[in-house]
DNA sequence: ATCGGTACCTGCACGC
DNA sequence: TGCGTGCAGGTACCGA
Protein backbone atom coordinates (compact mmCIF):
# COMPACT_ATOMS: atom_id res chain seq x y z
CA UNK A 1 0.00 0.00 0.00
CA UNK A 2 2.53 2.58 1.07
CA UNK A 3 4.69 4.80 -0.19
CA UNK A 4 6.38 7.66 0.88
CA UNK A 5 3.87 10.29 1.03
CA UNK A 6 1.18 7.44 2.45
CA UNK A 7 3.76 6.81 5.26
CA UNK A 8 4.52 10.35 5.82
CA UNK A 9 0.89 11.12 6.08
CA UNK A 10 0.13 8.47 8.30
CA UNK A 11 3.53 9.42 10.83
CA UNK A 12 1.72 12.86 10.28
CA UNK A 13 -1.84 11.81 11.44
CA UNK A 14 0.25 9.79 14.80
CA UNK A 15 1.77 13.03 15.98
CA UNK A 16 -0.71 13.22 19.25
CA UNK A 17 1.24 9.74 19.57
CA UNK A 18 3.94 12.15 20.98
CA UNK A 19 3.87 12.36 24.69
CA UNK A 20 2.02 9.19 25.41
CA UNK A 21 3.13 6.04 27.55
CA UNK A 22 2.20 2.64 26.75
CA UNK A 23 0.34 0.55 29.26
CA UNK A 24 0.32 -3.02 27.78
CA UNK A 25 0.92 -4.01 24.16
CA UNK A 26 0.01 -7.15 22.28
CA UNK A 27 0.85 -9.20 19.73
CA UNK A 28 -1.04 -11.72 17.70
CA UNK A 29 0.80 -12.43 14.31
CA UNK A 30 4.38 -14.12 14.56
CA UNK A 31 5.33 -13.45 11.26
CA UNK A 32 4.89 -9.91 11.30
CA UNK A 33 7.27 -9.98 14.30
CA UNK A 34 10.30 -10.93 11.77
CA UNK A 35 11.35 -13.46 14.50
CA UNK A 36 11.08 -11.47 17.27
CA UNK A 37 9.34 -12.91 20.37
CA UNK A 38 6.12 -11.20 21.11
CA UNK A 39 6.41 -11.39 25.13
CA UNK A 40 9.81 -9.98 25.64
CA UNK A 41 8.39 -7.35 23.10
CA UNK A 42 5.37 -6.45 25.72
CA UNK A 43 7.48 -6.41 28.61
CA UNK A 44 9.65 -4.01 26.69
CA UNK A 45 7.53 -1.99 25.88
CA UNK A 46 4.60 -1.78 28.91
CA UNK A 47 5.27 1.89 30.66
CA UNK A 48 7.53 3.34 28.05
CA UNK A 49 6.96 6.80 26.91
CA UNK A 50 6.71 7.29 22.77
CA UNK A 51 8.89 10.29 22.52
CA UNK A 52 8.62 10.73 18.94
CA UNK A 53 7.47 9.50 15.45
CA UNK A 54 9.58 9.32 12.48
CA UNK A 55 9.48 8.27 8.67
CA UNK A 56 12.72 7.47 7.13
CA UNK A 57 11.40 6.25 3.61
CA UNK A 58 8.51 4.09 4.05
CA UNK A 59 9.46 3.22 7.69
CA UNK A 60 7.96 4.20 10.38
CA UNK A 61 10.01 4.50 13.69
CA UNK A 62 8.65 5.21 17.27
CA UNK A 63 11.50 6.26 19.61
CA UNK A 64 11.22 5.61 23.46
CA UNK A 65 12.31 7.10 26.42
CA UNK A 66 14.24 3.67 27.48
CA UNK A 67 16.42 4.84 23.86
CA UNK A 68 14.79 1.50 22.14
CA UNK A 69 12.93 1.77 19.10
CA UNK A 70 9.70 0.41 17.81
CA UNK A 71 10.09 0.21 13.97
CA UNK A 72 7.39 -0.62 11.75
CA UNK A 73 7.06 -1.13 7.87
CA UNK A 74 3.34 -1.25 6.46
CA UNK A 75 4.51 -3.44 3.45
CA UNK A 76 1.61 -3.55 0.76
CA UNK A 77 -1.40 -3.68 3.28
CA UNK A 78 -0.58 -2.73 6.70
CA UNK A 79 -2.54 0.13 8.98
CA UNK A 80 -1.67 1.90 11.60
CA UNK A 81 -5.08 3.19 13.33
CA UNK A 82 -5.93 5.01 15.97
CA UNK A 83 -8.77 3.15 17.66
CA UNK A 84 -11.54 1.25 16.14
CA UNK A 85 -12.33 -2.27 16.57
CA UNK A 86 -9.60 -5.01 16.01
CA UNK A 87 -10.58 -6.85 12.97
CA UNK A 88 -9.51 -9.90 11.11
CA UNK A 89 -5.76 -8.79 10.59
CA UNK A 90 -4.97 -7.15 13.47
CA UNK A 91 -1.98 -8.35 14.72
CA UNK A 92 -0.90 -5.88 17.39
CA UNK A 93 -2.55 -3.90 20.03
CA UNK A 94 -0.87 -1.12 21.99
CA UNK A 95 -2.36 0.20 24.90
CA UNK A 96 -2.00 3.42 25.61
CA UNK A 97 -2.55 6.03 28.45
CA UNK A 98 -4.78 7.75 26.24
CA UNK A 99 -6.63 5.33 23.33
CA UNK A 100 -5.07 2.20 21.30
CA UNK A 101 -3.14 2.19 18.52
CA UNK A 102 -3.79 -0.96 16.14
CA UNK A 103 -1.74 -3.04 13.42
CA UNK A 104 -3.68 -4.43 10.88
CA UNK A 105 -2.06 -5.97 7.64
CA UNK A 106 -3.80 -8.28 5.34
CA UNK A 107 -1.22 -9.97 3.45
CA UNK A 108 1.30 -9.58 6.09
CA UNK A 109 4.17 -8.78 3.99
CA UNK A 110 4.72 -5.14 6.87
CA UNK A 111 6.16 -5.61 10.16
CA UNK A 112 6.50 -4.66 13.71
CA UNK A 113 10.47 -4.88 15.53
CA UNK A 114 11.90 -3.81 18.35
CA UNK A 115 15.14 -2.68 18.58
CA UNK A 116 16.87 -1.32 21.52
CA UNK A 117 19.11 0.38 19.16
CA UNK A 118 18.68 2.53 16.01
CA UNK A 119 18.29 -0.39 13.42
CA UNK A 120 20.92 -1.31 10.99
CA UNK A 121 18.36 -1.68 8.15
CA UNK A 122 16.65 1.41 8.49
CA UNK A 123 20.78 2.99 9.06
CA UNK A 124 21.46 1.30 5.32
CA UNK A 125 18.87 2.92 3.38
CA UNK A 126 19.36 5.62 0.95
CA UNK A 127 18.79 9.49 0.77
CA UNK A 128 15.78 10.90 0.90
CA UNK A 129 14.56 11.98 -2.14
CA UNK A 130 12.90 15.41 -0.95
CA UNK A 131 16.65 16.18 0.35
CA UNK A 132 18.85 14.54 -1.89
CA UNK A 133 20.80 17.40 -3.95
CA UNK A 134 20.93 17.46 -7.69
CA UNK A 135 24.60 16.55 -8.08
CA UNK A 136 24.26 13.17 -5.79
CA UNK A 137 21.23 12.28 -7.31
CA UNK A 138 23.10 12.85 -10.95
CA UNK A 139 26.18 10.79 -9.65
CA UNK A 140 24.13 7.76 -8.49
CA UNK A 141 23.14 7.21 -11.44
CA UNK A 142 26.57 6.74 -13.15
CA UNK A 143 27.48 3.68 -13.88
CA UNK A 144 24.49 1.84 -12.93
CA UNK A 145 23.21 -0.61 -15.15
CA UNK A 146 20.14 -1.51 -14.19
CA UNK A 147 16.93 -0.34 -16.22
CA UNK A 148 15.46 3.46 -14.28
CA UNK A 149 12.55 1.76 -12.96
CA UNK A 150 14.23 -0.82 -11.06
CA UNK A 151 16.69 1.68 -9.52
CA UNK A 152 13.85 4.48 -8.44
CA UNK A 153 12.47 1.26 -6.64
CA UNK A 154 15.66 0.62 -5.23
CA UNK A 155 15.91 1.64 -1.16
CA UNK A 156 19.39 1.88 -1.29
CA UNK A 157 19.51 4.01 -3.85
CA UNK A 158 16.62 6.16 -2.72
CA UNK A 159 14.46 5.35 0.11
CA UNK A 160 10.73 5.75 -0.06
CA UNK A 161 9.76 5.89 -3.65
CA UNK A 162 7.34 2.73 -4.62
CA UNK A 163 5.82 1.18 -7.81
CA UNK A 164 3.25 4.22 -7.94
CA UNK A 165 5.36 7.10 -8.05
CA UNK A 166 8.50 6.05 -10.25
CA UNK A 167 5.85 5.69 -12.77
CA UNK A 168 4.30 8.75 -12.29
CA UNK A 169 7.51 10.74 -12.17
CA UNK A 170 9.43 8.74 -15.20
CA UNK A 171 6.03 10.19 -16.93
CA UNK A 172 6.65 13.82 -15.48
CA UNK A 173 10.24 13.42 -16.79
CA UNK A 174 9.47 11.77 -20.22
CA UNK A 175 11.31 9.05 -19.26
CA UNK A 176 10.72 5.32 -20.26
CA UNK A 177 10.91 2.66 -17.41
CA UNK A 178 12.68 0.93 -19.09
CA UNK A 179 15.95 3.36 -20.29
CA UNK A 180 19.24 2.08 -18.69
CA UNK A 181 19.94 4.40 -15.53
CA UNK A 182 23.39 5.49 -16.66
CA UNK A 183 22.10 6.82 -20.05
CA UNK A 184 20.38 9.41 -17.82
CA UNK A 185 22.61 12.54 -17.61
CA UNK A 186 22.37 16.05 -18.15
CA UNK A 187 19.18 17.72 -18.98
CA UNK A 188 17.02 14.43 -18.20
CA UNK A 189 18.44 13.73 -15.03
CA UNK A 190 17.52 17.37 -13.81
CA UNK A 191 13.98 16.61 -15.17
CA UNK A 192 13.87 13.12 -13.28
CA UNK A 193 14.99 14.87 -10.02
CA UNK A 194 12.66 17.68 -10.48
CA UNK A 195 9.93 14.99 -11.34
CA UNK A 196 10.90 12.93 -8.21
CA UNK A 197 10.62 16.02 -5.99
CA UNK A 198 7.33 17.55 -7.74
CA UNK A 199 4.92 14.02 -7.90
CA UNK A 200 6.09 13.09 -4.02
CA UNK A 201 5.12 16.86 -2.70
CA UNK A 202 2.09 17.03 -4.52
CA UNK A 203 1.07 13.69 -3.08
CA UNK A 204 2.03 14.38 0.39
CA UNK A 205 -0.38 17.66 -0.11
CA UNK A 206 -3.22 15.39 -1.35
CA UNK A 207 -2.49 12.78 1.92
CA UNK A 208 -1.26 10.39 -0.57
CA UNK A 209 -2.98 7.77 -3.01
CA UNK A 210 -6.10 5.25 -1.96
CA UNK A 211 -5.91 2.64 -4.48
CA UNK A 212 -7.89 -0.18 -3.05
CA UNK A 213 -7.98 0.23 1.05
CA UNK A 214 -5.15 2.82 2.28
CA UNK A 215 -6.17 5.04 5.09
CA UNK A 216 -4.18 6.91 7.47
CA UNK A 217 -4.54 6.24 10.99
CA UNK A 218 -7.77 8.39 11.65
CA UNK A 219 -9.09 6.81 8.93
CA UNK A 220 -9.27 9.19 6.45
CA UNK A 221 -8.44 8.34 2.56
CA UNK A 222 -6.00 10.33 0.40
CA UNK A 223 -7.41 11.87 -2.96
CA UNK A 224 -4.15 11.56 -5.48
CA UNK A 225 -5.15 8.90 -6.80
CA UNK A 226 -7.66 10.95 -8.53
CA UNK A 227 -4.39 12.93 -9.91
CA UNK A 228 -2.10 9.41 -11.40
CA UNK A 229 -1.41 10.33 -15.27
CA UNK A 230 -0.28 7.02 -16.04
CA UNK A 231 -0.47 4.55 -12.77
CA UNK A 232 -3.04 1.82 -13.49
CA UNK A 233 -4.46 3.70 -16.83
CA UNK A 234 -3.21 0.98 -18.89
CA UNK A 235 -5.34 1.46 -22.50
CA UNK A 236 -6.54 5.26 -21.51
CA UNK A 237 -5.26 8.58 -23.38
CA UNK A 238 -1.97 9.89 -22.41
CA UNK A 239 -2.97 12.66 -20.91
CA UNK A 240 -0.52 14.92 -22.56
CA UNK A 241 -0.75 13.35 -26.48
CA UNK A 242 -3.72 11.18 -26.48
CA UNK A 243 -1.95 7.75 -26.87
CA UNK A 244 -2.78 4.61 -25.48
CA UNK A 245 -0.46 4.30 -21.96
CA UNK A 246 0.54 0.50 -21.95
CA UNK A 247 1.58 -1.44 -19.44
CA UNK A 248 5.58 -3.67 -19.24
CA UNK A 249 7.30 -5.61 -16.67
CA UNK A 250 10.02 -4.24 -15.12
CA UNK A 251 11.74 -6.18 -12.40
CA UNK A 252 8.32 -7.81 -11.68
CA UNK A 253 6.13 -4.88 -11.21
CA UNK A 254 3.69 -3.52 -13.61
CA UNK A 255 5.33 -0.17 -15.01
CA UNK A 256 2.93 1.88 -16.66
CA UNK A 257 4.21 4.88 -19.42
CA UNK A 258 3.13 6.67 -22.63
CA UNK A 259 5.07 5.08 -25.63
CA UNK A 260 5.55 8.82 -27.18
CA UNK A 261 5.91 11.34 -24.05
CA UNK A 262 8.50 9.01 -23.10
CA UNK A 263 11.93 7.89 -24.38
CA UNK A 264 14.87 5.75 -23.87
C1' DA B 1 29.19 -6.15 -6.34
C1' DT B 2 24.96 -6.07 -9.14
C1' DC B 3 21.11 -7.65 -11.18
C1' DG B 4 16.89 -10.45 -12.22
C1' DG B 5 13.72 -13.89 -10.86
C1' DT B 6 11.12 -16.07 -7.19
C1' DA B 7 8.79 -16.44 -2.77
C1' DC B 8 6.03 -14.80 0.84
C1' DC B 9 0.34 -13.81 2.09
C1' DT B 10 -4.64 -12.51 1.47
C1' DG B 11 -8.31 -10.54 -1.17
C1' DC B 12 -10.56 -9.07 -5.21
C1' DA B 13 -12.15 -8.88 -10.07
C1' DC B 14 -12.79 -11.47 -13.91
C1' DG B 15 -14.15 -15.27 -17.20
C1' DC B 16 -16.12 -19.71 -17.56
C1' DT C 1 -22.48 -20.55 -6.89
C1' DG C 2 -17.90 -21.93 -7.42
C1' DC C 3 -13.40 -22.43 -9.38
C1' DG C 4 -9.16 -21.04 -11.68
C1' DT C 5 -6.31 -17.13 -13.05
C1' DG C 6 -4.07 -12.88 -12.64
C1' DC C 7 -3.27 -8.89 -10.18
C1' DA C 8 -2.22 -5.76 -6.03
C1' DG C 9 1.16 0.16 -2.53
C1' DG C 10 6.25 -4.38 -0.18
C1' DT C 11 11.07 -6.62 0.68
C1' DA C 12 14.24 -10.83 1.29
C1' DC C 13 16.81 -14.22 -0.67
C1' DC C 14 18.93 -16.99 -4.12
C1' DG C 15 21.90 -17.90 -7.93
C1' DA C 16 24.19 -16.13 -12.16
Amino acid sequence: MPELPEVETVVRSLARLKGRRIVSAEFTCLRVLRGGDPDHMAASLAGRKITGIERYGKFILASLDSGAYLMIHLGMTGKLLLGGPAGKHTHAVLTLDRGVLLYDDSRQFGCIEYHERFPARVARLGPEPLRIAFEDFAAGLRGRKTRIKALLLNQMFLRGIGNIYADEALFRAGIHPEASASKIRGERAHRLHGAIVEVLTEAIEAGGSSISDYVDAQGRKGFFQFSHRVYQRTGEPCVACGSKVRRVLVAQRSSHFCPKCQKR
